[in-house]
DNA sequence: CACTAGATTTTCT
DNA sequence: GAAAATCTAGTGG
């Protein structure tokens, strides 16, 4: 099996936001060790129309692989404390990414444990920050192309047909809260955050 | 369950 | 110097 290719990253950051619900996310350690689950929840930004987006006002030296070529990591340090994982998208010299928000951890769980901490499987990596922490994922994987078999962060088709996919607004952010860019598996109870006037099935 | 505040440091203005 | 694509613990209902 092969990892999705560029062309799948090479489309408007909604369109692969939407696609990513569904497929496995895959992440070999440095000690050859695999980690991986499937996305569950995403969220699309844009470029100089997007507010929100940290290419809003054009390139920097932390945003300037999210002007490069779809299918590499866009990996940044916020809050200072954690990591966010995003994938390039479009087309070449527009910025534009999509944000990994959670992922349902299927393999490597005893390690994520490790270092998270032994907890409530659902709190593993329901949450930007918190999947990049179980992953092990930090600035080092700047940069990576996604469709390289031998990347470190890799992520293969799954069965994304089993899966509705809901759009909301974004989360956590002050500009551009119009949008409804954030997409989510209906139901999955690794979403980070359920928004109004969505439920939530089988919830204490 | 809903809401708030505080932690901590990089990044850009 | 201010804000940030977050998380956690704590309070109150």
């Amino acid at each position: 099996m092969k990892p999705l290719n560029r062309s799948f990253y090479a489309k408007k950051p909604t369109e692969v936001a939407r696609n990513l619900i569904g497929k496995h996310l895959i992440r070999q350690l440095p000690s050859g060790r695999i980690l991986g689950g499937i996305i569950v929840e995403t969220e699309a930004y844009g470029g100089r129309r997007d507010p929100a987006s940290h290419a809003f006002r054009g390139m920097t030296p932390r945003n300037h692989v999210m002007f490069g070529e779809a299918g590499h990591t866009y990996v940044y340090f916020t809050y200072g404390f954690h990591h966010c994982l995003n994938f390039v998208t479009g087309k070449k010299g527009i910025a534009s990414a999509v944000l990994i928000r959670a992922i349902e951890p299927t393999i490597g769980l005893e390690y994520m444990e490790e270092i998270r901490g032994n907890m409530n499987h659902r709190e593993l990596t329901n949450g930007p920050g918190k999947l990049c922490q179980a992953l092990s994922i930090d600035r080092t994987l700047n940069g990576c192309d996604v469709t390289d078999s031998k990347s470190p962060v890799k992520v293969y088709e799954g069965d994304s047909s089993l899966v509705t996919v809901n759009a909301s607004f974004r989360v956590g952010i002050t500009k551009g809260v119009t949008r409804k860019w954030r997409f989510f598996a209906e139901s999955n109870e690794f979403v980070s955050k359920i928004p109004r006037g969505f439920s939530r099935e089988r919830e204490s």
